[in-house]
DNA sequence: TGTCAACACGAAAACGTTTTCGTGGTGGTC
DNA sequence: GACCACCACGAAAACGTTTTCGTGTTGACA
């Protein structure tokens, strides 16, 4: 096992000071070319690296970015993280993803741990847990910190800091809207419960379209699933003796549970009726029929979120800028589960 | 913005020397109860948290565990990497994910900057392109310098280190077999070009079931996919005219456009052709109809990686250990892709 | 020959810990 | 009162860097 090669070592092979070494090797003026060359060259040959970690201590900062989500079997959260590494390895930092599982406890715990030199800032999409407790010391002490922090897609609102968001909203009042355009005229809607910012947010973005549109709202075409697990059943008797022509899904698994009760009624998608979802993964692409969707844009929103956070590390009185909130525009994927 | 506290602060404040902060927190017999008790209560108030960069570089030791993988937008992987942060978290390591984006040049570097303090060991499943070269040069010095390397899925058998794999020709071969058991004669290969290993063991799996059950090998049922972008086209026109009565595909993909090429040829799936797939994911579950797999236990994979990797790390003689290989055992999950 | 600048390098502090060793003071014992 | 042990704490080194400042040597110049 080869030890690890240090300034030191060098410093004591080739029988100068460690100073001399680390000038060398930054390319100081103040070493002569001769040595310089020397120890550039020793250095090569033995592949000397220098330690991140002293270097970290040293400069008080690691280049490096705290990622947490929630859990990281899920599609959307890759794309999310993908766009994150990308804007950071450009511009010489990396990343280090903990998952919370959801859990607060576990939200906490990680952001402390990383918060403890390990990291320069934060990249966060709150645990379900975290939203209903309510309880956000550990974001309010990391900022106290003076560490920058980015929140995405579940946001805070009384967190104040910069903020990567999709129009929600906008996006369901879009897939809403698109429905109607086909001449949809009884439209369901399956959502989440309502402490789930997102589900709210697009609860509410179908109603407003409904509205706008002069749609009657008829609150037995609305259900919010609670038990993801038992999801597949509570649509199944959700959809039976609805009549709709068209139901718009929260995401895509309630999309496909959705499709597959209207096969088992004998209703075709989309010539019976139409199905569209939100957020735009692997699932709709490759279902039979292959998914209309809003897209979401995770990669988009990892990048754009990587680089809040990497202007206000670099930016040394980034104390008074303002925060910003980017909102990320969704798009329509028109597919095969709604009509022509 | 607060300052984080440090042991100097509070030795300041309290008006002792940093060794007495330091030793008091640390329950130490040589501080008497009274300072104990008020060092701690100050740092309790303040909530000191020590340094993690400080105590890598004293400790020589991170505890962190570096995980590089091909890709992060990938479901098996982040299976996977659930399994390892499980581990790792239980046993007090967090852990750093980096993608290669199956490039052999993000692949060395990542290794590199990690390898350089921030990381105990690595758990590392190969880019493409890094085994088409051949070159594992990043690999061995690594390991030369005594950092463990767990190897897990894309293994690489020339180097010498621990591994989990799972039975991939075994894999293929129940797949076949359950197929031959359903009664299926004529059964189709659809695999991925030899140098992606697995796609080799998988097809060696598929020849070896058809020799075992005496059923003729027949090169033209048998596709090598070159261009993943141009799979959907090249499967379809593999698939016209050959009246295979089944089919395996070496993932969810190659099999479910294998299903809507079926499809499209007026074939039922699985009444006139079983379809089976090796790879469980999310797409499997969902589709209509839901495929049948041989299931990889990512998580499982995970978990033991990290309880090798970490074995090593806490045992001083590792040296002398001898490297395991973990075989993790793959299962077949029936769904309706193929017939009963 | 004495002065001074320029040059090339080294010593040491700093980042925040832990740990070994040393030391001043106290109390007890003969 | 002298000696010793023990207690409670501090100084300093170490981990691997970077950087400031100091310093010895050289050569030029008057």
């Amino acid at each position: 096992m080869k030890k690890r090669l240090t300034l030191k070592l060098i410093a004591k092979e080739l029988d100068v000071s460690i100073s001399t070494v680390s000038k060398a090797l930054r390319d100081s003026a103040e070493i002569s070319e001769d040595t310089r060359q020397k120890i550039k060259a020793f250095a090569k040959l033995y592949n000397y690296k220098p330690n991140n970690i002293a270097l970290s201590l040293k400069n008080r900062k690691s280049k490096t970015i705290g990622v947490i989500i929630p859990e990281i079997v899920h599609h959307y959260f890759t794309t999310v993280i993908s766009g994150i590494e990308q804007v950071a390895n450009e511009k010489g930092y990396h990343v280090i993803i903990c998952t919370s599982n959801n859990s607060f406890d576990k939200e906490v715990i990680n952001m402390e741990i990383l918060a403890n030199g390990s990291t320069d800032g934060f990249i966060l999409s709150v645990a379900k847990e975290t939203q209903q407790k309510g309880d956000y010391h550990h974001l309010t002490e990391v900022i106290e910190q003076g560490m920058p922090l980015v929140m995405f897609d579940r946001v805070i609102e009384e967190i104040n800091c910069d903020k990567v968001i999709i129009d929600d909203t906008l996006g369901a009042k879009k897939a809403v809207q698109h429905l109607v355009n086909l001449g949809c005229k009884k439209i369901g809607l399956i959502s989440t419960i309502d402490y789930v910012s997102v589900g709210k947010l697009r609860t509410q973005g179908y109603l407003e379209a409904l509205s706008e549109n002069n749609l009657e709202l008829n609150e037995s075409l609305i259900l919010k699933v609670d038990d993801f697990d038992q999801s597949e059943e509570e649509i199944s008797r959700f959809l039976s003796d609805k009549s709709m022509d068209a139901v718009f899904a929260v995401n895509e698994h309630f999309a496909i549970y959705a499709i597959k009760a209207f096969k088992e009624q004998g209703l075709d998608v989309p010539k019976d009726v139409s199905v569209i979802a939100f957020t735009d993964g692997e699932l709709s692409k490759r279902f039979i029929p292959s998914l209309t969707t809003i897209n979401q844009h995770g990669e988009e929103m990892g990048a754009q979120a990587a680089r809040l956070l990497i202007k206000k590390l670099e930016n040394d009185d980034s104390e008074d800028e303002p925060f910003e909130t980017i909102i990320i525009e969704t798009g329509l994927v028109e597919r095969n589960s709604t009509k022509r």
